[in-house]
RNA sequence: GCCGGGGUGGCGGAAUUGGUAGACGCGAAGGACUUAAAAUCCUUUGGACCGAAAAGUCCGUGCGGGUUCGAGUCCCGCCCUCGGUACCA
């Protein structure tokens, strides 16, 4: 019979479904592995091929874990609120939660087609008012804590569209030809600039790919440098944040950004025109378009005049939209010598520029290199580098009271609100005396009301604030009248937790049982896209930093180690795209090949980090594969039925089979754990290569060969060990399917590859009694010869004199040295 | 620009961290089986030279240097490429 691909898999699909093969146990004799797949968004296109990449190698890893007798958490879920599934109600009148739903259902089907070994029962859904529950209680707790606060923030508003877009909307939008602007509006804010520096030093401890931990280093932004004072006319001071202090004695003008507070106060009278202009028109262009235009330095002067606190000199006073108001202090000192955008800026107004550190040309451009740099023209630091200098001038700036050392973080507060619908309601509601006060723990979850239409309210306002009936209610505390919070939250919310929520899904009364949360601690593994390096990690990181602050997680940190699968490209090497018509839906490789080689074709490709494109014909290989791996054990001449092949035998096992058994075990195992499935599975290639030369295929060799083989292709694995499972008894294959199924009963055990111990190997075969030595001269191989292992270094040197080869190379030559490396090769040095 | 990853056969990729470069797979070529095809199996497959063959020699891991008995691996300087980020003072 040959390899039924499609009968097997559904086949055993069904028995793990029906046995709970995959439970989550929490022996307490076991030890702990959580591994953890990325947060699903169940779009309308379903599964593509990239989902099954990181899925399968968490699957691999899970399936791994549990032979080796560890109570393994590896569920799934959905991440299902979003502006998809809300756009199309826009359109249709069809509620998001009827798409929403039908969504999930076709991402469970894939999923489950591909063998995963989640824990079904632990499925979560973060528009289930269950869930729905527990994010507001956790914003509840951030709004205790002080980290939720509301402020007039710039969105980006679309007027024509009457709503507020998406920094991801944006673009698409303008190509429609359609206006947007910045707009300040009501919004919510989560406070975790307060977290920045925690958020910093704990990545170290992380075992996080090291560019990641950069990027989110890059993301916080530290930087450590000073805060100083300039005085102006009248009693008022401008506030600066540099890095360099120690170029203060360079500063040749100063530059408020155009939103700065001041700059209305300060300009004279002569340039108020020009300055209501620049600014009018740096408030129109979006921050888009702010950074495009970055190439040429604008800005006007305001006519106004600071002194600079080092010496006292009148220094011009500038406004630039190159100085961002949300960053420091929305002012600088401008040192053109030593700061290019500075430098740039007063060659294109013609600013005259002072040399203070020297070691560069700035004719040519700024100088700004600290390391090597010497203070000059700068009074009391003249002579020091640039460390020293930084010290004595920021200690002088206390002393005088001008200044003070400060950090700076890039990182802003997260914009914590959205105008839609499909979203968390908050927990909130607006008294009319303009306060906000958060709902009781037991007026949770607010939910959505119906809707008529899901179009925005037009007013920049969510859909939500058109049903008065759902946004006029009353405080549960005195009775008095109040409206609802008519934001929602954005899908950050829901996925900045979900990790936590496995550990204890059901659970009504809290959000997650302390003993259990202590159980399941950290996540030990995190697979998924490095789209998610920055934001949805921090955010993540920063809720539970939160929540370990208020004692409700014992970890500081969520996830321990973290690993980013590379993308799958397309046949072509482009980015699979509807538009290039190089999109591989995993649905038609199970049809053709089954999910087992879409598994294992999707973990052979390469290094699973890489990023890597598709091929078809590869998987017809990792496919003739597992055919061979089929034939191996089935008897393809029997019709009709899978019986074993004659050439298992029950019969003690010959050196060479041990041997290339052994290895294997090894490798495999010490691939899974690193990782590197590809050599894993090239390993039991070779395995099969040399198996498939054997008349005879000893039995306890080729059942734990199949046990090597379960985590990566389960469903054929689980198949031949049914058929192993009876090997003396000549039954029918109903009878054996109904055994096995019954195997509980029977014997007390379900019969499973799932609940195997890993086979142990045995270090003794995987090494051999001979060695390939190879001889070489000048390092040159000249010859190789079989050697015993462990053979001495003389002998080594003795074998290789007497070689003809090396003999022809050394003869008549001097010998200057003699390199011998046990069990590795002997090189020798000649002369002339 | 800055930060991070990566350049190895026709292709995807191996190479125990300084010790046989090219495992395994794909593709290609030849052969067996077959009326034929598919499937399967066997052989060959980095390049050049030499040879009837066996063997042998030289070149070869983006480029140029260096360290070393020995470099894909370490050091210095470039080039290309992919990701991230961008006026963050």
């Amino acid at each position: 019979m040959r390899y039924p691909f499609s009968d097997i898999e559904p086949k055993w699909q069904r028995y793990w479904d029906e046995h709970s093969t995959f439970k989550t146990t929490e022996d307490p004799a076991k030890p702990k592995y959580y591994v953890l797949d990325m947060f699903p968004y169940p779009s309308g296109s379903g599964l593509h091929v990239g989902h099954p990449e990181g899925y399968t190698a968490t699957d691999i890893i899970a399936r791994y874990k549990r032979m080796k007798g560890f109570n393994v958490l590896h569920p799934i879920g959905w991440d299902a609120f979003g502006l998809p599934a809300e756009q199309y109600a826009i359109k249709t009148g069809i509620h998001p939660a009827v798409t929403t739903k039908q969504n999930i259902e076709t991402f469970r089907r894939q999923l489950k087609m591909l063998g995963f070994s989640y824990d079904w029962d632990r499925e979560v859904n973060t528009t289930d008012p269950k869930y729905v529950k527990w994010t507001q209680w956790i914003f509840s707790q951030l709004y205790k804590q002080g980290l939720a606060y509301i402020d007039e923030v710039p969105v980006n508003w679309c007027p024509e569209l009457g709503t507020v877009l998406a920094n991801e909307e944006v673009p698409e939008q303008q190509e429609k030809g359609y206006t947007v602007i910045r707009k300040p509006m009501r919004q919510w804010m989560l406070k975790i600039t307060a977290y920045a520096e925690r958020l910093l030093q704990d990545l170290d401890e992380l075992d996080w790919p090291e560019s990641l931990k950069e990027m989110q280093r890059n993301w916080i932004g530290k930087s450590v440098g000073a805060e100083v004072d300039f005085a102006i006319d009248g009693d008022e001071k401008i506030r600066v944040f540099t890095t360099r202090p120690d170029t203060l004695w360079g500063a040749t003008y100063m530059v408020l950004a155009p939103e700065h507070p001041l700059v209305a106060k300060i300009t004279a009278d002569g340039h108020r025109e020009a300055v209501d202009n620049y600014i009018e028109k740096a408030s129109r262009k979006s921050d888009l378009e702010r950074t495009e235009l970055a190439k040429e330095k604008t800005g006007v002067f305001t006519g106004a005049y600071a002194v600079n606190p080092v010496n006292d000199e009148r220094i011009p006073i500038w406004i630039a939209d190159y100085v961002l108001i949300n960053y420091g202090t929305g002012a600088i000192m401008a040192v053109p010598a030593h700061d290019q955008r500075d430098w740039e800026f007063a060659k294109t107004f013609d600013i005259p520029m002072r040399e203070v550190v020297s070691g560069g040309n700035i004719e040519e451009s700024a100088f700004v290199d600290a390391e090597n740099g010497v203070a000059v023209n700068s009074d009391f630091i003249n002579g020091l580098k640039y460390e020293e200098a930084f010290e004595k001038v920021v200690q002088w700036l206390e002393e005088k009271g001008l200044g003070k050392r400060t950090v700076n973080y890039k990182l802003r507060d997260w914009l914590f609100s959205r105008q839609r619908y499909w979203g968390e309601p908050f927990p909130v509601i607006h008294k009319e005396d303009g306060t906000h006060k958060l709902l009781p723990e037991s007026e949770l979850p607010v939910t959505l009301p119906e809707m008529e239409s899901y179009k925005p309210a037009g007013t920049g306002e969510s859909p939500l604030a058109t049903v008065p009936e759902w946004v006029n209610t009353t405080d549960p505390a005195d009775g008095a009248p109040a409206k609802r919070e008519t934001n929602t939250m954005p899908q950050w919310a829901g996925s900045c937790w979900y990790y936590l929520r496995y550990m204890d899904p059901h659970n009504d009364d809290r959000f997650l049982d302390p003993e259990r949360e202590k159980y399941w601690g950290m996540v030990d593994l995190y697979v998924g896209g490095t789209e998610h390096a920055v934001l949805h990690l921090l955010y993540a990181r920063f809720w539970h930093k939160v929540l370990f602050d208020i004692g409700a997680v014992s970890t500081k940190e969520p996830f321990k180690k973290l690993v980013n699968q590379g993308m799958i490209l397309g046949e072509d090497g482009r980015k699979m795209s509807k538009s290039f018509g190089n999109v591989i839906n995993p649905d038609d490789v199970v049809r053709d090949y089954g999910a087992d080689t879409l598994r294992l074709f999707e973990m052979f490709m390469g290094p699973l980090e890489q990023v890597k494109p598709w091929n078809t014909k590869g998987v017809e290989g990792v496919h003739r594969f597992l055919n061979r791996v089929w034939r191996l054990f089935v008897d393809e001449s029997v019709e009709n039925e899978a019986r074993l092949d004659p050439a298992i035998q029950d019969v003690e096992p010959d050196e060479e089979s041990l041997r290339i058994l052994h290895k294997t075990i090894k490798k495999v195992g010490e691939d899974i754990e690193h990782m590197r499935f590809n050599t894993a599975i090239s390993q039991m290639m070779i395995f099969v290569n040399e198996m498939n030369q054997k008349d005879v295929r000893p039995l306890g060799v080729m059942k734990q060969f199949v046990l090597t083989l379960a985590p990566f292709a389960p469903h054929i694995a689980e198949e031949l060990y049914s058929l192993l499972s009876f090997f003396s008894e000549d039954i029918s294959e109903d009878e054996r399917q109904s055994r096995y199924s019954e195997s509980v009963a029977l014997a007390g055990v379900e019969l499973s590859v799932s609940n195997e111990p890993w086979p142990e190997y045995d270090e003794r075969y995987t090494v051999d009694d001979t060695i390939e030595l190879v001889l070489q001269v000048q390092g040159k191989v000249r010859d190789k010869i079989q050697v015993a292992k462990g053979t001495s270094r003389e002998d080594l040197e003795k074998l290789a004199r007497e070689s003809e080869n090396i003999r022809k190379h050394i003869d008549g030559k001097e010998i200057v040295k003699v390199i011998a490396v046990p069990d590795r090769l002997v090189n020798i040095v000649v002369k002339g």
